[in-house]
DNA sequence: GACATGATTGTTGAC
DNA sequence: GTCAACAATCATGTC
C-alpha cells in the first residue's frame, strides 16, 4: 500500500503541499504541454468519491469545504470492506483498460507527430481517439483481450 | 475574472 | 524499489 505515504507525509504536510501546489501551479502549464493526453483514471477510492460526495452533500448540505468531504471520504473508505470496495475496484479497473486504450491512441499520435505529420494527424488521430472511445465504450474489455 | 487552495487515497510513471 | 505527481470536487480567497 503505497497510498500510506501520503499518511507518513500527513505529518509532513509541506510534501503534500508542494506535490498539490505543483499540481495546481503546473495544472495549466501541464495541460497546455500535453492538453491530448489521456486524463489517468480515477482510483477505486475516486470511485467511490464520486458517490461519495453526493451523498456527503445530502447530508451536510452546509458543508462547503472539499477537505471535509475528502477527510470523510477517506475515513469511512479505511472502514470498508475489501467486499465493499469491490465494485468501486471493478469500476476503477474498467476506467484503466479504457485510459490504456487512450495512451495507445495517444502514444500513436505522438509517434505520428515525430514523423512529421502533426498537424493532420492532430485532427485524424483526434478522430481516431474520439471513434475508439466511442466505439471502445462497450468492446474496450473485448478489444483488450483480443490484443 | 481567473487561478490557487484545502483533504483524501490509489495508481501511474519516472528514475 | 521508491518516490513524486496527479486524478475529482467546489466554495472561497487572493491577485
Amino acid at each position: 500500500m503505497k497510498g500510506g505515504r501520503s499518511k507518513a507525509e500527513d505529518n509532513g504536510n509541506d510534501t503534500k503541499l508542494k506535490s498539490r501546489g505543483a499540481k495546481a501551479g503546473k495544472r495549466k502549464a501541464k495541460a497546455a504541454k500535453d492538453p491530448n493526453k489521456p486524463k489517468r483514471p480515477p482510483s477505486a477510492f475516486f470511485v467511490f468519491m464520486e458517490e461519495f460526495r453526493v451523498q456527503f452533500k445530502r447530508e451536510n448540505p452546509d458543508n462547503k469545504s472539499v477537505a471535509a468531504v475528502g477527510k470523510a471520504g477517506g475515513e469511512k473508505w479505511k472502514s470498508m470492506s475489501d467486499a465493499e470496495k469491490a465494485p468501486y475496484v471493478a469500476k476503477a479497473e474498467s476506467r484503466k483498460n479504457d485510459y490504456n486504450k487512450s495512451m495507445k491512441a495517444y502514444n500513436k499520435k505522438l509517434a505520428d507527430g515525430e514523423n512529421g505529420v502533426e498537424e493532420n494527424e492532430s485532427d485524424k488521430s483526434k478522430s481516431e481517439v474520439n471513434d475508439e472511445d466511442e466505439d471502445g465504450s462497450g468492446t474496450a474489455e473485448e478489444d483488450e483481450d483480443d490484443d
